[in-house]
DNA sequence: TTGTTGATTGAGACCGGTCTCTTTGATAAT
DNA sequence: ATTATCAAAGAGACCGGTCTCAATCAACAA
């Protein structure tokens, strides 16, 4: 890189200290706000400061405090209304605490989470909050851990890592979800989910590594079972990473042999493409076709019908994440806390018993 | 603040010369990826690096380079998915030429917006991107420009400040859905924004501060005027702020004299609220009341009847704001640009003819 | 053989704050 | 009057990098 910067020279504490003819000591309590200074003294610096706008530099004070004042963030993708929502709690509880938000994109990919929270420690984030998008790999996450920075997890759960994690009872409610599709007499139940694995057919548990999915789609399956179900695993789609994928996932669904009287769909945005998958095919919820998704998008309770879904307290969630993060970054030596907040299922329009023989009408 | 830090003593440049028996000088040289050395050397300390697990202190480093490789961005409300969209074009673009997006909140407050403003530049941010909230009082928007820190503004102009921008014609696409709802026949048109102004009751352009909303305002009365509208500006909602303040707007448009047959929402959060507060008063869309709204959101192409948008370019208005102040950023030093983006309507099924005599039928 | 050249490496200043340790001077105690 | 005490201000090291400049040394030319 050539030498770009025209390094443009800014007001520092020697240059307060000068105008105010004290000493760069002096000058830098009352900027720092730290120490003793007579009123005289602390006036007289104070004018100085507003006469030449000096700005501190936070770079240098917090290179030598250790402290940064910021919260790193990493998600799978913010432009997920869930984790906007999420970050918003986050950021909410951050600002009361004085603590800064910076955040990283991860894309769900573990390559890129890896260096997202390398450049956060470079950049000495206080304390780090990560959606781990998998459990296999989390070898840069025990290294924050170790660095002495405080990690706390987002959603998704670590067993073999022991740290602050907030998250929701996965299994449990979508037990509950797929409890409502089967009560209402469905047996053939799609559960779709953006992860993926290799051959992007769904074998066993074993192939999941984001935990929340995993725990979701062991919840839906032990219900299918226990309803009588024939090998559900069957209707477990992975791979909805796009809305392209996700039509591409619905369409093969939608079109093939055993087709599914009603879906269960892992997010909103994976269920709003096939919302519009089925409309494109001029299917009626539920009267054709069931559908249940997690998350209460806004778009979720407009539609005709509206959709009964999975209502995660996502924002909780967030600020629940940052509050224990900032107990950590205070000192607080209790062991490390796994909170599970209550999750509810917001039965609107979009559940019907299952049609008796669907004709493709597209 | 007590002693809390336990100063994490981390590794340095100099551990690493030290275990590598050369100077410090001469591991910063590899470590850092400037100057020249010897291949021999360069394994040594490459090695010594990996074995004790060095991890550069960027703080450190951008102190010394004057560069932090920060982009700070100021938007209104993360939360609001015109914004997010923008956002993740922020984000590619600053990814894309290696640089890091570190974002702040403003809620549209002026005073937090000078806060973030005042916070990225003492994190030495080597360039701002900002939603200026307000056209009145943007001291703080000179004072980046004048600290020689580039600065670039997104979706709202403003006229005293000659940086670059980019934006979309307001002032047009509003005509454009304002005529396509006069020419469906429309009359008592009502335009309804979060903007506020003292008073919450409209009287002239001058009361409001946000250009973008400024433009759309007075593309719409330009168009209703020509159409012969008496007073057009009575139509004009002010303070749609929060869901609840929507719904209060609403309402109080919606029972009160001289009531609109059409809506036109300036952002899809607004939109959404007046749809449902239509939807729960049982009024039909677009029988009994038609429905524009500015920006394109997933949900309003999934609502019966889907809604027609106006469609910015939002990821364009984000990614084509980072590309030009990346630009600058690397020294380009052509004069401010001002984009203007090219946006389009998509006319789905919520505009129809007015209806006869509304009945409120809630 | 000796001076010149060029490639490497080393020494140390510097960035802009914080913070420890000294010095200074005034007041209080003896 | 002398000394202990204490608050206020000054000096300078330090954080962990970058970068300038000087020193070293081998190869090469004269």
């Amino acid at each position: 890189m050539k030498r770009t910067a025209p390094k443009t020279p800014s007001i520092t504490v020697s240059d307060v200290a000068r105008a105010a003819n004290v000493s760069k000591a002096t000058a830098a309590r009352v900027l720092g706000g730290y120490g003793v200074v007579s009123d005289a003294i602390r006036a007289d610096v104070t004018a100085a400061a507003k006469a030449l706008d000096y700005r501190p530099n936070e770079l240098a004070r917090s290179m030598t405090t250790g402290r940064s004042g910021i919260i790193g963030v990493v998600v799978g993708d913010i432009e997920n209304p869930f984790f906007s929502l999420a970050v918003r709690g986050i950021s909410d509880a951050a600002r009361a605490a004085g603590f800064n938000v910076i955040l990283a994109n991860s894309g769900e990919r573990i390559d890129v989470e890896k260096a997202a929270v390398r450049l956060l420690i470079g950049k000495r984030v206080d304390g780090l909050i990560v959606t781990p998008s998998e459990s296999r790999d989390i070898s840069h996450l025990r290294d924050i851990h170790r660095s002495g920075r405080p990690l706390a997890l987002l959603d998704r759960a670590l067993p073999d890592l022991d740290v602050d994690t907030v998250t929701v009872d996965d299994r449990g409610i979508a037990m509950r979800a797929t409890r409502i599709l089967v009560d209402a007499g469905h047996r053939n139940i799609a559960y779709v989910t953006a992860v993926d694995a290799k051959g992007h057919e769904y074998r066993d548990l074993g192939q999941i590594y984001t935990s929340s999915v995993r725990e979701r789609i062991d919840g839906f399956l032990t219900v299918c079972r226990d309803a009588g179900i024939d090998r559900p695993e069957r209707f477990v789609r992975l791979g909805a990473t796009s809305p392209a994928e996700t039509r591409r996932v619905a369409d093969a669904m939608l079109s093939g042999p055993d087709r599914p009287t009603a879906i269960l769909a892992s997010d909103s945005v994976i269920a709003l493409e096939i919302f519009r998958v089925i409309r494109q095919r001029v299917l009626r919820v539920p009267e054709d076709i069931s559908l249940i998704t997690f998350h209460n998008a806004d778009w979720t309770s407009v539609t005709t019908p509206p959709i009964t879904v999975v209502d995660q307290p996502v924002y909780a969630l967030g600020k629940g994440v940052a509050e224990l993060l900032i107990r950590r970054l205070k000192g607080d030596p209790r062991p490390a806390e796994r909170l599970i907040l209550p999750t509810s299922i917001f039965e609107r329009g979009s559940v019907g018993p299952p049609s008796k023989a669907i004709v493709n009408r597209a």
